[in-house]
DNA sequence: AGACCCGAAGAAATCGGTTTCGTCAAGGTG
DNA sequence: CACCTTGACGAAACCGATTTCTTCGGGTCT
């Protein structure tokens, strides 16, 4: 690993200029050739780790996030990790697989590795964020709130449930039901509300308490809520997913009973992006995902730049797809 | 902050005898307990970049992936991590894009951050990893084989080419296409000398120059690959994908086009883990891909605990489920 | 010409751990 | 009792960059 001394030895000056040079500070021409010519010759490269103990910050982003298997947080991934690269930080990616030991564990490790900043979907009401922005590093939440007074970028999450259910209705289906995400956690919630009350105001009368089912937010979960559903008395012919991968439980469950959309209804608040049935059968809520990414990069890299404004709150909009074909078509 | 030293003046030792205490050197029971209390008290936690500094190297792996929005390589990632985080190390993931120029920024990027070694998918020949190795960072190859002589966990690609072409001559498919990857890479064509072998062995004949398209990895390579198989003057009643996403992007072609599985003959090599079609229509030659990133996870880290042992490739086999219905049953 | 100022560049301190080296006391041996 | 070994532990060096402090040379102003 060659050094900066090293580079300075050969080059017939003091570290410090070679320093200056790679910095860009005031350095005569004769000397930032012989720097130049030096560090060339050597291949050196600035030792990361010495630089950030001196400075105490990096150009590195944590990312947290519940699941990397999930395609939704995949592309917001992919959002975050474009900005921020742009502006010359790498991202590190983490999975808390929703668990809040894993949470504060990375989060420890954001601290005491001296990274610039982390944008996360917490778990825990509020984890241990608190760590970070004492030391004054910026934290960004995304697609979940925080008790914490920090930025965030959300999803208008009971307009999306209200978008897929309102679809549903207008297609002509009259018992819909839900899956929605675990109890604990608000923004499936907001997405269950929207449902709620969009079959209340429409039907004129609030749905059955069993139509709503919580699952996990996995595959096998939305099997498992849609087996349950399909086994009431009076099962439902049409349901709202409120995340993705729950719908592809439900639609699986669906096609093995024989019922291919759009025979039964279904909605999803979330993309499909692996779908392999045709376009129309399914109506999606398309949610931002990669745009909620950068988004939120760019937010932190205003803080990082040492923007200290009240904290903001970010609202995206879902955007709807309405191709469910009517009943009437069918 | 609070450093080693606060602990230090607060417990009545020196700097060193903490250290000590936190890296399981002797020090007498009772200091350990008053260093205990300290570091409690002031809820310190080790500055890794000054560890790391000193140490020269720290508990983080890179791993270098094509595309984190393609479902094998996120499982694939969910494999090393899980194997890493056990042993206590730490993933940085990071997506290249198949640009070499990526590849080497972030190869530069684990070689200056000090990291304890590499994991990638390799897109360039020899990239620069030689700039690891040389500093005895150890790196693991996956998917893809390189130039140099290190550790590499592989998939038999001729055999899991083979097993799906031979899947859909046995349901009694007669004109068999093959969308493989772009030509550049290896893997893919593995595959694709795969499926040639057996369509010439149990046909009689080569399969039609036509029938091999070649596309980018992603759904949209698979469409417009699809696309053009079905436009041919004597369009194939079947196709291998040798890869997920392209297979999406055919799939979601024949559909379009009222061609649903099983009427038109779809295998593909890999996992369509969101597939809202029925499991039984497509035939699946299911990729080890968690398993792939275990058993490299595991290499790396006996090479990071100093095994010196020659380069070794482990090559795992893919698993098929025949499924397919046969001609004669439609 | 002398006082003053400014920019360039070297010496040295600094970031926060780890580790070598040296000291000192306790315990064991001849 | 003198000598040697052993183990705990503090002082200080070290990792490699950045930055403050300081010095020095060459203008400019009066």
């Amino acid at each position: 690993m060659v050094t900066i001394y090293e580079v300075a030895a050969k080059a017939g000056v003091s570290p410090a200029t070679v320093s200056r040079v790679f910095n860009g500070m005031p350095v005569s021409a004769e000397k930032v050739d012989l720097v130049r010519a030096a560090s060339d010759e050597l291949r050196y490269s600035p030792n990361k780790t010495a630089r950030r103990l001196r400075n105490q910050t990096s150009e590195i982003v944590a990312l947290l996030i519940p699941d990397i298997e999930n395609p939704f947080f995949t592309a917001l991934a992919r959002g975050v990790e474009d900005a921020l690269q742009a502006a010359g930080y790498s991202v590190v990616l983490c999975n808390t697989d929703d668990d809040p030991d894993k949470e504060t564990h990375y989060l420890d490790i954001a601290n005491s590795e001296n990274m610039a900043g982390v944008i996360l979907a917490p778990v825990a009401e509020d984890g241990d964020i608190r760590r970070l922005t004492d030391r004054g590093r910026p934290v960004v939440a995304i697609d979940r709130q925080t008790g914490l007074n920090i930025d965030s970028v959300m999803v208008d999450n009971p307009a999306a449930g209200i978008a897929a259910t309102s679809a549903l209705l207008d297609a002509g289906y009259t018992k819909i039901a839900c899956i929605a995400g675990p109890v604990v956690l608000e923004d499936t919630e907001g997405r269950a509300l929207g449902w709620r009350k969009v079959v209340t105001q429409r039907t004129g009368a609030p749905p059955l308490e069993a139509y709503l089912q919580h699952a996990n937010y996995r595959v096998d979960g939305g099997r498992l809520a849609m087996q349950a559903l399909l086994a009431l008395p009076e099962p439902p012919d049409a349901v709202v997913s409120t995340n993705n991968l729950m719908a592809v439980g439900a639609i699986q469950v669906l096609s093995e009973a024989g019922l291919v959309p759009p025979d039964f209804g279904v909605a999803v608040v979330g993309d499909l992006p692996f779908a392999t049935l045709p376009p129309r059968a399914i109506t999606q809520v398309h949610l931002p995902a990669r745009h909620l990414g950068t988004t939120a990069a760019n937010m932190l890299l205003e803080r990082i730049g040492g923007d200290d404004q009240p904290a903001r709150t970010v609202v995206l909009r879902a955007q709807i797809t309405k191709s469910s074909t009517p009943v009437s078509a069918r």
